[in-house]
DNA sequence: AAAGACACCTGGGAGC
DNA sequence: TGCTCCCAGGTGTCTT
């Protein structure tokens, strides 16, 4: 499940092999993904130099002259680099064939993710409305606690939403809390200011390792599964229902947040 | 305005 | 072995 470390780890993984390269063309084979691909993706972009690649939330930009080539990779999708001669696999939708004979091929099962040309920048409807990133100074604790006031929804559901901050996915808004010792349904404007401190340190401190973490696989970015390493991480909460917690041997709960299911320990979240 | 519900999609595992 | 059912999960959009 791409969270913003594995959308991070595959920005700066296809980044060596197409910063200032042109596109030479967009081949798509299967444009059902969660916004038809725009079929005229391929002209638009052709003859056109990739000047930078950014990250906004969970969306990669590949920046161009006239527009930008914004990849969502939604639930299940993934970025390998790779060349005219690799096998074309099932789900492998779409490829960016670039001017130094590398392709970039976009691979998701799901068809959750999306790539579109934008031609708005920042502005673009899809990035207008983000909220702060995550690792930048601008998450701290005066502005989430700031936003806790007037919310009454679970603090889980809170720090998943994108308005608020943006790349806290399922995964790592359950396995924050546990560090933070926040029960994920409590409401929001309940928490007092010390341990939103504490959970904006856990969301960054545990963002940061994972991509630490997945950096160590960049240099396998071109291989054949071309995962990122970070899965194999343990963690504390999360898939680990009935199984005892690591700090106080209690079988871990489970409910339901936000239509979301939250791995939770009962006596060490409060 | 805020909160909740729902939809999109496929693969994998459980249960029959 | 094969079928059906359920679940996972990001996020835009609709409903309450």
């Amino acid at each position: 499940m791409p969270e913003l470390p594995e959308v991070e780890i595959s920005r700066q993984g296809i980044q060596p092999f197409c910063l200032n390269k042109k596109i030479v063309d967009i081949v798509v084979r299967d444009g059902r993904l969660r916004w038809p691909v725009d079929k005229t993706i391929g002209k638009i972009f052709a003859g056109q130099k990739i000047t930078q690649l950014t990250r906004r939330g969970k969306y990669i930009l590949l920046h161009s002259a006239p527009a930008s080539l914004m990849i969502h990779l939604g639930m299940s999708g993934s970025l390998k680099i790779v060349n005219a001669k690799t096998q074309i696999n099932k789900h492998d939708h779409l490829d960016i064939m670039l001017s130094n004979k590398k392709i970039i091929r976009y691979n998701d099962p799901r068809r959750f993710g999306s790539v579109i040309c934008n031609q708005q920048g920042y502005s673009h409807p899809l990035l207008v409305n983000l909220g702060v990133e995550p690792l930048s100074e601008d998450f701290n604790a005066d502005y989430l606690y700031a936003a806790c006031r007037t919310k009454t929804i679970a603090i889980k559901a809170l720090i998943m939403q994108s308005k608020i901050v943006v790349g806290v996915g399922n995964i790592y808004a359950q396995e924050s809390l546990f560090l933070a010792g926040i029960h994920p349904a409590k409401a929001s404007n309940k928490i007092s200011k010390k341990p939103i401190e504490v959970l904006v340190e856990k969301i960054k401190q545990v963002l940061a390792k994972a991509i630490e973490a997945g950096g160590s696989s960049l240099k396998d970015f071109t291989a054949a599964d071309g995962k990122p390493g970070y899965f194999q991480h343990a963690h504390q909460v999360y898939g680990r229902r009935d199984q005892p917690c690591y700090q106080c041997n209690q079988p871990l709960r489970q409910m339901v947040i936000a239509q979301r299911s939250s791995v939770y320990c009962g006596k060490c979240q409060k």
